[in-house]
RNA sequence: GGUCUCGUAGCUCAGUUGGAUAGAGCAACAGCCUUCUAAGCUGUGGGUCGAAGGUUCGAAUCCUUCCGGGAUCACCA
């Protein structure tokens, strides 16, 4: 596949070179895509190459223009508005980058070989004490995408989630159900494992409360109170007994994290969201606590009288951090520690990507600074995806008020919305149920998806809830429809027993297919754009974009009712081609196409 | 208080390494279905790009100050 803006880079500075006996830099040469407004492809900048011409900016764009056209037979004309030299190309030309695309596989793609560099994506990473919610949604959508656009940059992509399953906020949960379940299970109370258990979560939340205010009635202050709770103290002596393995706490642990999986599973899948390895807490954080005390041998680390293990980073502008408690339990960073190092034995990995939102933007600075400060060489391989919250229209979300809204609810709610839309418009008759069900679902997590990956990730983002999402517009499913649309058309086209219709030869476009072919041409820049940013939004941003030029050109060009053969079977390939770029975008969203709705 | 981050139309968001007259969708209003799926298309209205300075041929974009929101600075995760 050629590429546009090398060429003209490349003609441009021969042209600056011939025509005015100066060699400037490549970075001198701004070439843009035409803007809507003004007639052209392609557009160079002339402003900066004035320095060299030493003349106006009029004589200079003709001057150049004059010679590109010269130098490259695909310039067709060409026109200066204002400094910018507006360049536009044959017919013929954007035919054969069309063909050029139609006869690659995976047009936009890179491959994958040995010399691939190996990524690990860590995304997901809850906690087994409550189910997945809007903030886990975000943290997942993204975490997937990214994954997948960087398998498509041709990165050796390894997705791991890391589970946080223990805990004192486990403990809690633990605590609570051996108080008031009566042996209890999530079988018996018909409810999916993660949600029974986050229940137990704000049970002993609730008892907590209920006992502080009772202590502090009594005349303690709130510390004191905390300090005194039965309660906690029960969670804290449960931990501890946790770490030493005691069999009987070991066994309700695992017994209830069962049930949580058995629900996050579930969550999971209607996410259409997996994972190649899955590390767990439980199994890393001695290891972490290893490092540690290595760390403390080799004088890198220090110690304070009452046993803390901490790290000094106040050259660096920060605090102390603290690694070991006095007691010698482990902290967030211990842990950490132990499964990066756990991980990077496992894979070697070229760099490692975190998925966590931005308020852990300091946590992940000082893990890096720690292990460089341990001498782990790649040290400097860990990269943070951070991205922004998820706020309700009310503002932030809080479990202590009932304000967050659970990732099945939410998932249920949509596929609602999708089949009371999907109903009315009484698209889908002749369907089973089965199917209906399939595309409802396929539309439903389009909707949301699509919703949230446009959204720049690391910028903060409103969810309404109560508005629903809109299937209309700059959408999901607007997407979707318009890749029904093809499918209808290619459906129609093997009807009427048109099977050759990549055969065309050269035409006369119209503007607006010229703009399509461009947009699709495109797909392969974006797809490098998104990776390099690690940013799905450009995808999603793109997608539209295609989707929208698409039905344009859908609404004012007949395809199948064209009688010229070859321009039919033009557009026929064009509208094929629309459709592949669309779906394979689509997919590295997460986003199912369906084949009707 | 220190550090970081965001502020673009009534609402939700785009806006490339600084480039042309700042764009979409939703909402509002007006059109388009006997013709390839109207979850679509076309049009109208809607802006002091938080404010003020600065840098330059040129600033929503870079710098400074200020205003406003958020995050973080835990022996929580």
């Amino acid at each position: 596949m050629i590429i546009i803006e090398e060429i003209l880079i490349n003609s441009a500075l021969k042209a600056i070179e011939s025509l005015y006996g100066e060699k400037i830099s490549p970075e001198k040469i701004q070439i843009q895509r035409t803007r809507k407004e003004f007639s052209g492809d392609y557009t160079l900048v002339v402003f900066p190459l004035l320095v060299a011409s030493k003349k106006n900016p009029e004589q200079t764009g003709n001057e150049i223009g004059e010679f590109l056209k010269n130098d490259l037979n695909f310039i067709s004309e060409y026109n200066i508005f204002k400094g910018f030299l507006n360049i536009s190309f044959t017919e013929i030309f954007w035919i054969d980058i069309l063909r050029g695309i139609i006869e690659t596989n995976n047009f936009g793609f890179k491959k994958q070989d040995e010399k691939s560099k190996r990524i690990v994506v860590e995304y997901s990473s809850p906690n087994t004490n409550k189910p997945l919610h809007l903030g886990h949604i975000r943290n997942n959508f993204l975490g997937w995408s990214a994954s997948e656009i960087l398998k498509a940059n041709g990165f050796d992509v390894i997705k791991v989630n890391l589970i946080n399953d223990r805990g004192i906020h486990i403990c809690k949960s633990m605590l609570a159900w051996e108080m008031f379940a009566n042996g209890e299970t999530p079988q018996i109370a018909n409810m999916k494992g993660d949600h029974y258990v986050g229940n137990y979560y704000v049970m002993f939340d609730k008892e907590y409360k209920k006992e502080i205010s009772e202590l502090m009635n009594k005349g303690m202050s709130e510390k004191e109170a905390a300090d005194n709770s039965e309660l906690m103290k029960k969670a804290q002596n449960m931990l501890k007994k946790w770490e030493r393995g005691n069999e009987k706490v070991r066994e309700v642990w695992k017994m209830m994290n069962d049930w949580v999986y058995s629900g996050f599973d579930e969550t999971y899948k209607s996410m259409g969201i997996n994972f190649d390895k899955i590390y767990y807490e439980s199994e890393t954080y001695l290891k972490g606590k290893e490092i540690v005390m290595n760390g403390l041998l080799t004088g890198e680390l220090k110690q304070k009288p009452d046993g803390t293990v901490y790290i000094d980073l106040t050259e660096y502008g920060m605090d102390e951090k603290v690694l070991l408690r006095a007691d010698g339990t482990s902290v967030y960073m211990t842990q950490d520690l132990g499964t990066v190092v756990d991980r990077y034995n496992d894979y070697q990995f070229d760099e490692t990507i975190y998925v966590v939102g931005n308020e852990q933007d300091y946590h992940f600075k000082v893990l890096s600074i720690v292990l460089d400060r341990l001498e782990y060489s790649w040290s400097n391989k860990l990269t943070h995806l951070s991205y922004g919250m998820v706020e309700l229209p009310e503002g932030k979300m809080k479990s202590r008020e009932g304000t967050v809204v659970d990732a099945d609810d939410l998932i249920f709610e949509m596929i609602k919305t999708a089949k009371e839309t999907a109903e009315e418009l009484g698209k889908l008759e002749g369907f089973s149920e089965e199917e209906k069900n399939e595309i409802y679902r396929k539309i439903a997590l389009g909707a949301l998806k699509f919703f949230i990956l446009k959204v720049d990730a690391k910028k903060n983002m409103t969810f309404n809830p109560k508005e629903s999402i809109d299937f209309n517009g700059n959408t999901g499913p607007f997407v979707q429809y318009t890749y029904v649309r093809i499918k209808s058309i290619l459906l129609k086209a093997k009807e009427l027993g048109i099977v050759d219709y990549k055969e065309f030869h050269n035409t006369k476009q119209s503007e607006i297919e010229n703009s399509l072919i461009k947009n699709i041409y495109l797909f392969a820049e974006t797809i490098a754009e998104a990776g390099s940013k690690r940013n799905p939004a450009v995808i999603a941003n793109y997608v539209y974009e295609l989707a929208k030029e698409f039905n344009r050109f859908y609404h004012e060009m007949p395809i199948l009712k064209e009688d010229d053969r070859n321009i039919k079977n033009f557009r026929i390939s064009l509208a094929d081609k629309t459709g592949i770029v669309i779906k394979d975008a689509l997919s590295l969203l997460g986003i199912e196409v369906p084949e009707r709705m």
